[in-house]
DNA sequence: GGGTATTTGTCCGTATGTATG
DNA sequence: TCATACATACGGACAAATACC
C-alpha cells in the first residue's frame, strides 16, 4: 500500500480528500482487509509531508462514513464494508489522475444527442442554481406544483413567444423530465389502439413511446416540404406527431404552405398535431418560419420544447404547451404523475433565462454550431465528396449522409467503428422499409478538429467498401 | 449559555459581530465567570453551523477589547471585567424573535406528503450540490446513464443494505423522478388487463397509475398483520403492490410471518411483489423488521424507495430495485424513457449520502418526528379522546383518525376547513366501499405548536357534529 | 513487576487562500 | 476594492494506551 504517488499537492482536490478517496477505494475493494490497523497520523504525516491534522481530517471523514473505526489512543482500523463489485468503474482513480490519457483514444462519437462540452457558461449556471437554492428554500418541502413551478412556466411562456412565435399562457404549460415523460403523460389520456400519425421516417424514441403504450402508430410519408397532408386525410389519425422545424432524421424544414395545410386538416378533422421542436433554436440559413403552434388559431397544436439541446442534456427539462381543449384531461394525468423535475432545477432555469444568460448562450452556440456545421460540410465535401450525399443541412445539430456506394448501413457503421468513429443508423427511424442507405451524423458534441479527423477516418474506413470500377 | 437563538443568519448584522456582542454581554454581566473556558472554535463552529474563522474573528475582537484572553493551543478564557450596567437591554433577543404572527393565519395543513421545513441541513445540501456541479461538470453534456448515474446507484446499494436489509447490486437499481415514474416504467412491460393485486385500502396514487395503464387492479384485503395471503392464492395476480413497513393508509406494520407467507406465495406462483417503502426510515417503536426484499431468497420482490420523505419532496428522486428476472425488460423500458433525474441532482445526492449527511439528517429527523408524533397523540388524547380512535401509530409520518361520532368524511373535512384546518379523506384509498369513517392526519410538515393548535381547532370544528346525548 | 518513555488519538489555536456581493 | 464568511492546512498541548527496560 503506497499512497505517495496518489497525493498531488498541486491538484485542485484537497489533500485530505485525496487521502480519503484513496483509503475509501482500498477498503471497499478489500485491498485493505477489515480490521487492519491503518498508519498512524504522525507516521503518515511525516511520510507524506503533510500536517497531522490533514490526515486526521481524512480519517474522520472515513469514520463518519463507516469505512474506518477509531480506537482512542490505539489507532485507526479499517471497518467492515461490503465488498465492492469487481466490475465497478474506478471512477475516483481516473478522475484523480486527469493527466494520463488512455492509449486507446476514445472513438470520435457523432451522436446527435450530444452538445458542445466546452462552451457552457458554467459560472452563470452555477450562480443560478445557488441563487435558486438560497432564494426558494421555502418551496422545497412540498412536492411542488404538478404542472411545474409558476415562475418557470411564466418565463417559458414569455420566451417562447418571442423566440418561436408560440402563443400561450403559463397555465397551458406542463414541465416534465424530458420529452418522453411528457409524451407518456399524453398517452395516459388515450385508449390503446388510438391512431397516431407519425412521420416516416421519424424520431424513433417517440414512436416507441407510442408503441409501448399500445397506440396504433400510422406512418405518414414526408417529402421535401414536410408531412404529406393527403395521407392525413386518408388515414385520419387522432394525433399527428411531427418535427417541422428540423425533421428528424431527414432535416427538412416544413414549408409554410405545408404547415397551413396541416393546420387546416387538424381543424377540419378535430385532430391534434404534436409539434416536437427538439432543436428549433438552431437554424443557420433562410428565414425563420413560425412554429405550427404560433400559426394555429384553432388550438389544435401540442407544442413540445426542451432544454436538452439548448442548455444541458443532463438537466432533463422539457415542456409541453397544451391547447385548452385538452388541458383538463392532460392536467389530470400530470397531477397523477406528479411533477418530475426538481424544484431547484426549475427555479434555477427560470433565473438563468430571466437574467438573459440563456439567450446569450444560445446566440453564442448558434455561432459555434454554424461554424462546426460549415467545417463538417467542408470536410465531407473534400473527403467524401463523391461517395455520399448530404441531406438536411440548413439547421439543427445533425445531418444525414446518404451513401452513394453499395454498402449496407450495418457495414458502414461497423467499418467506421473499427476505425474509431461512432456513427448512427437511420433505419430505426423507419417503421417500414428504408428507401436508401444512410447514416446519422451529429456534430454538436465534437470540436472542429475532431469533426475533421472523424470524417477523415470515415474516408479511410469506407475506402475498401467502394467498388473499384 | 445557549447562543443558538441569538444567531440570525439572515440579519444584516455580521455573524461575527452577533457573536461578539453576545459574549460581551455575557461576560460583562458576569453571567460567564472570569476565567471560564469559552467553547472552542470548532465546537462552536459545528454547533452554530458557521465557519471556525468566524468564531475566531469574534474571539479576536473580544481579546482586543480585553473581554477574553487566549492561551495558545489551549483555549479562550473569559477575562476579568468591570461589571456593566445591569439594566442593559438584551438587544438580540428582540431582533431574533420572528414571532410576529399574521392576523389571518393560513390553514394548518395536515398533508401527509409534507416534511419538516425547519430542520433541513441546508448548508450541507447546498455544499453537495455545488460540489457535484464543480466536480462532475464533464458528465453534464450527455443525457447520462438511463438507469441513473453509477455513483449514486452504488451508494444507494450500499446504504439500503445497511439500513433496510435490502440486497442488490448497483446494476439492479433504476433511478427515476418519483415513484410514479418508476411504476410507469413497470407498467410499460405489462399487457393491459394484467392482474395487479393491490392492498385494500392502499395508496391511491399508485393504484391510479395502474388503472391509467389499463391494468386489472384487484383489491386484496388486509388485516392487522398485513395483506391476507389467502386472497392472493385465490385471485393469483401477477404483481402484488404492498406497503409492508407502514401500510398506507392504515399504518399497520406487516408481521414477519405474513411477510414470509407473501414471499412463499410469490415464489410458488411465479408472481412478483412490489414493496413500496415510502417512509420506512421512520419507525418509533418495536423492532425493525427486515424489508421483504431482504427476506426474499428467490428474487420475487421489486423494491421501491424514495428520498421525498427522508430528504426533500421537491427533489423528485426515487429508486427501484429490480429482481434479475425482470431486469432485461425493465431496463429496456427505462432506456426508452431515458433518465428522468438531472445528473447534478444525482451526483449531489450521492455525495450527500457518502459524506454521512443523510444519515445524520435521518437520525435527527427521527427524533424530531418521534416528538411530534408524541405531541400529536397526546393532543388527540386530551382534546378528542372520546370521539376518535387512532390507527397506525407506530411509524411513519401520518396517522388515521377513526371518527366515533356519526358524521360523514366529507362533513368532518369541511367543518375542519371552515375552522382553518386541512385534513384529508381516506375514502380515495379504497377501491370498494369504505368500511368506517376516518380521516388522514399527516404531521411531518407542522411544528409541535401547530399540531396542538390544529387538534384544538379540530375539537372546536367537530363539536357541533357530536350528538348531544 | 513496576516504572518510564514512546506512541497514539483528541482537542485546540493559528495562518492563508478563496468565493461572494 | 473591501468586508464578510468559508475552506483548507498547519503545528502544538494533552492524556491514555502501550512497549520497553
Amino acid at each position: 500500500m503506497d499512497i505517495t504517488p496518489f497525493l498531488d499537492k498541486k491538484s485542485k482536490i484537497p489533500l485530505y480528500e485525496q487521502l480519503y478517496s484513496f483509503f475509501k477505494q482500498e477498503i471497499s475493494h478489500a485491498r485493505i482487509a477489515k480490521g487492519t490497523k491503518l498508519p498512524s497520523k504522525r507516521r503518515l504525516s511525516s511520510l507524506l509531508d503533510v500536517s497531522t491534522a490533514t490526515i486526521e481530517r481524512a480519517y474522520e471523514q472515513l469514520t463518519a462514513e463507516g469505512y474506518v473505526k477509531s480506537k482512542p489512543k490505539i489507532g485507526w482500523f479499517a471497518a467492515e464494508v461490503e465488498p465492492d463489485f469487481p466490475s465497478a468503474p474506478d471512477h475516483f482513480q481516473q478522475s484523480a489522475q486527469p493527466g494520463s490519457h488512455k492509449k486507446n483514444a476514445p472513438a470520435i462519437d457523432f451522436y446527435q444527442g450530444n452538445v458542445d462540452p466546452a462552451h457552457f457558461p458554467f459560472t452563470a449556471w452555477r450562480k443560478s442554481i445557488v441563487k435558486s437554492l438560497d432564494r426558494y428554500s421555502d418551496s422545497f418541502h412540498t412536492s411542488g406544483d404538478p404542472q411545474g413551478e409558476y415562475e418557470l412556466r411564466h418565463t417559458i411562456a414569455r420566451f417562447v413567444r418571442l423566440s418561436r412565435g408560440v402563443n400561450c399562457d403559463p397555465g397551458q404549460i406542463i414541465i416534465g423530465a424530458g420529452t418522453t415523460v411528457l409524451l407518456q403523460i399524453l398517452c395516459l389520456m388515450l385508449k390503446p389502439g388510438t391512431k397516431i400519425g407519425f412521420e416516416e421516417p421519424g424520431f424513433h424514441r417517440s414512436r416507441k413511446i407510442f408503441e409501448a403504450n399500445r397506440m396504433n402508430v400510422i406512418p405518414i410519408c414526408t417529402d421535401a416540404e414536410g408531412v404529406l397532408p393527403d395521407e392525413l386525410y386518408r388515414r385520419n389519425p387522432y394525433f399527428m406527431y411531427t418535427t417541422p422545424s428540423h425533421q428528424f432524421p431527414l432535416g427538412t424544414i416544413m414549408t409554410i404552405t405545408r404547415r397551413q395545410e396541416l393546420l387546416a386538416w387538424a381543424a377540419k378533422s378535430n385532430s391534434f398535431i404534436i409539434e416536437d421542436d427538439y432543436d428549433g433554436e438552431f437554424r443557420y440559413s433562410g428565414h425563420p418560419i413560425p412554429s405550427l403552434q404560433g400559426l394555429d388559431p384553432n388550438g389544435r397544436v401540442i407544442y413540445l420544447g426542451t432544454f436538452s439541446k439548448s442548455l444541458l442534456p443532463s438537466l432533463r427539462l422539457s415542456f409541453m404547451i397544451v391547447p385548452p381543449e385538452l388541458m383538463k384531461s392532460i392536467k389530470n394525468n400530470a397531477e397523477l404523475m406528479k411533477q418530475t423535475v426538481s424544484a431547484h432545477s426549475q427555479f434555477a432555469l427560470a433565473d438563468f433565462i430571466e437574467t438573459g444568460e440563456w439567450q446569450k448562450h444560445i446566440n453564442r452556440m448558434r455561432g459555434l454550431y454554424r461554424k462546426k456545421h460549415a467545417v463538417l460540410l467542408e470536410a465531407i465535401r473534400s473527403e467524401l465528396g463523391n461517395i455520399v450525399e448530404i441531406l438536411g443541412k440548413n439547421s439543427g445539430l445533425h445531418i444525414l449522409l446518404r451513401l452513394l456506394f453499395p454498402a449496407s448501413e450495418d457495414e458502414a457503421i461497423k467499418t467506421a467503428a473499427n476505425n474509431g468513429v461512432t456513427i448512427y443508423p437511420v433505419s430505426p427511424s423507419y417503421k417500414e422499409r428504408t428507401p436508401f442507405v444512410s447514416v446519422l451524423i451529429g456534430y454538436g458534441g465534437l470540436s472542429e478538429e475532431d469533426i475533421r479527423l472523424g470524417i477523415q477516418k470515415l474516408k479511410t474506413a469506407w475506402a475498401p467498401l467502394i467498388s473499384p470500377y
